[in-house]
DNA sequence: TAGTGGTCTAGACCACTGA
DNA sequence: CAGTGGTCTAGACCACTAG
C-alpha cells in the first residue's frame, strides 16, 4: 500500500516535519501509478493532519502519528493502549442480557427502545490504578453474544475477527458531570470530583448500529487531542 | 457547488435520515459532471458523517449538520454561536503586545520561543453569564495587529477577511484542570470547580502558525461532540 | 442480470510559486 | 519559464447487492 508506505516514511523521519515530500508526478512515477492514485492517497494524509500541500509547492509534512497519539481516532482502548505503550489491564466487572435503558443515551435513538443488549461494565486500569469505567450495550440483534473472555480484551477486535462485521465511525459527546457514587468507588474519588463522560453510537459499513457506549473517565487523566481543517468556503 | 446543494437537501430534509442519495451515475448526469467529480462530493460528506456508502446500495444519509452542531470542526465562536442561533456576548479583557510565554505551550514549538504577539484575552457569555475564557496570542510576523474592535467581534473573520490570511487547520488538545483563582472570579467558580482547558495552535494554508490560543470553559457548560471512522485495514 | 459503489487510468487545463 | 498542486474528464474493470 502506497498509504501505509508514506505513512511509515513519515513516522520514521524518512521524511521530517517541515520537509517536503516527492512532487505528485514524481511519486506517481515512483510507485508506477497515475497522478489521481497518488492525489488520492495524499488527500488521505492531508486530512489526517500528517501533510499540509501548498500550491505551486510541494506537499509538507507538519506531524506524525506518533507526536500526538491518543488521539481522535475510532480505536478501541486496547488499541490506543497498545499503541501508547502503556501499562494496561482490563477487568471485567459486570457482562449481563438486558434491555437497552432508554434514559441513558439521547432521546433521537427511538428506534432502539427496549432492544435486547448484553451490557458489559469494564474497569480499565492505567499503571495499576483505575482510571476509566467503561460500559457497553452490544445489541444483541447484531452480536448475539460477547464472551466474557473477550470482553476483557478487546471488543473491536471481537466485533471484526469473530463476527467478521466491519467497524465503520462511532458518534460521540464528550461531558463532565460530578462523579456518582459508583465512581467514587470505582475510580478512587471524593465526593466533589468530577469524571469526563464520553457517550457514543458505534455503527457499521453496512450503517446497523452495533452498540452504545459510555466511557467515565479520571478528569485528572483524562486528555483528548483533535486536528481540525477549516472548512473552505 | 455540488457539495453545498447536497449538503443543504440533507439539512433541510429533501434526504433524509435513512434514505439514499440518488447513485452517482445518477448524480453525475444531475449535475452534468463526471462521475469521479461526484465522488469527492461524496467522499467529503462521508469524512463530514453526513452520508455512509453502502457497496452494491448506495449512499445513505446518517446525519446532519443541524443535529450535532457544535462539533470538532475548525470555527471560531463567533460562527458556532451563529449556527447555534445563541444569545451570545464577548468582551475583551485585555489585548497588549507581549511575548509568547514559553512554559505555556507544549515544548515541541521551541521555534516560536519569546516570539512577539498580541495578547488577547475575552470573556464569552451565553445568556448573560460568563461561560468560558480566551486567550490568545497572535504572531506579530505573520500578523502584525489586531484591532480591538475587531477582537471584540471574531477573529477568524479579521483574519481572512481583512488581512486575508487563509486558515487552514488547528491541533488541539482537550484536557480538565482545577480553577484558578482568575477562572474562579471570572466564571463565577468556587475554588474546588474544575475547568475544561483546550489549547492549541492554528495554522494557515502555507504552514505558517498563525497564533496559539487557550480556552478555558465552564465545566457544567461544555459539551464536545465528535464524528470518527475507524481506519480501514 | 442490472445497478451500485471501489479503484484506477491517461490526459487535459488551470492557478500558483520561484528562479 | 518550468514545476507544482487543483480540478475535471471519459472510460475501464472489479466486487457487491438485489431481484
Amino acid at each position: 500500500m502506497i498509504h501505509a508506505d508514506l505513512l511509515s516514511k513519515i513516522n520514521n523521519d524518512v521524511y521530517q516535519i517541515g520537509d517536503f515530500l516527492p512532487s505528485e508526478n514524481r511519486l506517481a512515477q515512483l510507485y508506477g501509478v497515475s497522478r489521481e492514485t497518488i492525489r488520492k492517497v495524499l488527500n488521505e494524509l492531508t486530512i489526517s493532519g500528517l501533510i499540509q500541500k501548498l500550491k505551486g509547492k510541494g506537499s509538507m509534512v507538519i506531524g506524525t502519528q506518533r507526536s500526538d497519539l491518543p488521539a481522535s481516532k475510532l480505536m478501541s482502548y486496547a488499541e490506543i493502549s497498545q499503541k501508547a505503550d502503556l501499562a494496561v489491564q482490563t477487568r471485567l466487572l459486570e457482562r449481563r442480557d438486558a434491555a437497552l435503558p432508554d434514559f441513558v443515551f439521547d432521546s433521537l435513538n427511538t428506534d432502539f427502545r427496549q432492544a435486547p443488549v448484553t451490557y458489559l461494565c469494564r474497569l480499565r486500569y492505567l499503571d495499576e490504578r483505575p482510571v476509566i469505567i467503561d460500559r457497553n450495550y452490544v445489541l444483541k440483534s447484531v452480536c448475539p453474544d460477547v464472551p466474557a473472555g473477550e470482553a476483557e480484551k478487546s471488543l473491536f477486535h471481537y466485533f471484526e475477527h469473530d463476527c467478521h462485521l466491519q467497524i465503520a465511525y462511532a458518534k460521540r459527546q464528550i461531558t463532565v458531570e460530578t462523579a456518582t457514587k459508583e465512581d467514587q468507588q470505582l475510580l478512587n474519588l471524593h465526593s466533589q470530583d468530577v469524571v469526563v463522560v464520553i457517550r457514543g453510537v458505534t455503527s457499521l459499513t453496512d450503517a446497523r448500529v452495533i452498540e452504545f457506549n459510555e466511557s467515565r473517565h479520571r478528569a485528572d487523566q483524562f486528555r483528548f487531542v483533535d486536528f481540525a481543517r477549516r472548512e473552505r468556503n
